[in-house]
DNA sequence: AGAAAAATGTTTATTTTTGTTCGATTGAAA
DNA sequence: TTTCAATCGAACAAAAATAAACATTTTTCT
């Protein structure tokens, strides 16, 4: 093609881009900034050239870490259709109902690794909880004590004839769970071996949870911790919420039914979280 | 980062998924969040694919938990149908049968007699838990705010959304009660109008209780409380147990299902005690 | 100019997504 | 309750998109 040259529209767009090459690696980016996704399609005829070139262009860039490729395209890592925010906490039995099967697994995997502990701090969610139905299934040690702010944990494990402690304080209805000052101070008087931690989203960025006054608490049940091991499902990955709960690397490790995503999994990596598919 | 992202434009959507597949999505999801509820036909007429692709997408999302899923369609997990149920089983007891019938008239009467008071303390036992029950049951008013050391009334109220704290501390698992030292002086923080309070023997020499950690609890319930109500069936007449709690004299009004036998019922009045036959 | 290197195009096998059929299940009406 | 139509899911077929291998073109040097 003798006509290499032609610079439509694009040509203001992406100034840096000398080459043609360039040109389009720039103006996906641009692109996926502004509308969140691409398609393959759609590039090739706009800049005359083969699919499989805008492939390799969209390869190159998702290995830069700048976009995830999807069937037929790619979007974008910062708003991607995929990464949901959500403030409104959905009511607690329909999320025990979701991905029960998934979060089964992850209990019986965090129990798996909690053996032969001695004290372990129980946050509130329903992953979280799958996993103190599996201890109180189990057949515990004599000596184990558990620390919970969920009354439905405690309910479960107490009646397992577990030695259970809560705080004191207010009830949420929802999660039964006991928040407040009272309780957060209640527990920063003691350490615990392991904490098992839920969340409501989970990115590069951090842990989150919906609410203030429930992060709190995990930030003691974090702080006062020697091992902290997240318990989340697939479906969190790339959803962020309300609260920013903690940095990935105060993590120690992170139990899920599935693998996480790239940019996930590297953030994992680099955080030094280690990672256990259920 | 809380602009237009949660809640993106119908322009945004529009130009959102240039993917195919990624458009279906999150069409979808905003149709939830807006809407309430999406239908099968409705997303595969609208955007020209098979149900089966539809539902291959709400399967996803659904998995993602995103929606929930229902016959014909999806509903969104904040408009939805929600389950209001109460998941935990009432444990039931040998004890909880017995005299059932009496435990729920001597019930209702303590109910009426706390009407319109403000702050109620609930003890131990299975007869005070019939208060609870009924309580929860009935429409409380929204001011009220329920202390108690028992997990089972705790979870009844706050279940009925009223305010209700429990203290902190090693739970028994039988009873489901919060003892123990610190649990105490949690509560000694705080004065109660009324206090309800069980027992498992009443004579002319006071109340009996089977543990010295109740007993613990229940000095501080009577100690601070303005009124207190003994809530007793008749078949723990004449009976003594390990423990004394209290004198006759410390009871406000004794609440039973039948008169008691002369000489307590001497006693009493000689303590002034006001009895109550329900 | 001519060769090496890089980028792009083409073909083909593989994977992913979507469509279709059909028996099973569900929900509502009779 | 029983019936019946709508809906659902599993299995397989078709279509679209992708990745790999190789061919071709363009660029970048000397």
């Amino acid at each position: 093609m003798t006509d290499s040259s032609i610079y439509p529209t694009q040509e203001k767009l992406a100034k840096r881009g000398r080459t043609p090459a360039q040109a389009r690696l720039a103006a996906i980016l641009d692109r996926l900034n502004q509308g969140g996704s691409v398609s393959v399609t759609e590039i090739a005829e706009e800049f005359q050239v083969s699919d499989m070139t805008v492939r390799r262009d969209l390869a190159e860039l998702e290995a830069q870490g700048l976009l995830e490729r999807v069937h037929g395209g790619a979007v974008s890592l910062q708003h991607g259709p995929l990464t949901v925010i959500d403030d409104v906490e959905p009511l607690f039995e329909a999320r025990r109902r979701l991905n029960s099967d998934a979060k089964s697994r992850i209990a019986e995997a965090a129990l798996a690794l909690v053996a032969g502990q001695q004290t372990l701090a129980f946050d509130l969610g329903t992953t979280v909880l799958a996993g103190a139905r599996a201890l109180a299934a189990s057949d515990p040690a004599p000596g184990l004590r558990i620390f919970t702010n969920s009354l439905r944990v405690a309910q479960l494990t107490a009646a397992a004839s577990i030695q259970t402690y809560v705080p004191g304080g207010l009830i949420q209805p929802g999660e039964m769970s006991v928040t407040g000052q009272g309780a957060v101070e209640d527990f920063s008087r003691y350490y615990f071996d392991t904490a098992l931690i839920g969340a409501s989203g989970l990115t590069p960025d951090g842990v989150f949870d919906y609410s203030p006054e429930e992060a709190a608490m995990k930030s003691v049940y974090i702080q006062r911790s020697s091992r902290r091991i997240l318990m989340i499902d697939s479906s969190k990955f790339r959803r962020i919420s309300t609260v920013r709960v903690a940095d990935l690397s105060q993590i120690s490790i992170m139990v899920s039914d599935a693998a996480p995503p790239p940019e996930l999994a590297q953030a994992l990596e680099e955080a030094n979280v280690s990672i256990l598919v259920a």
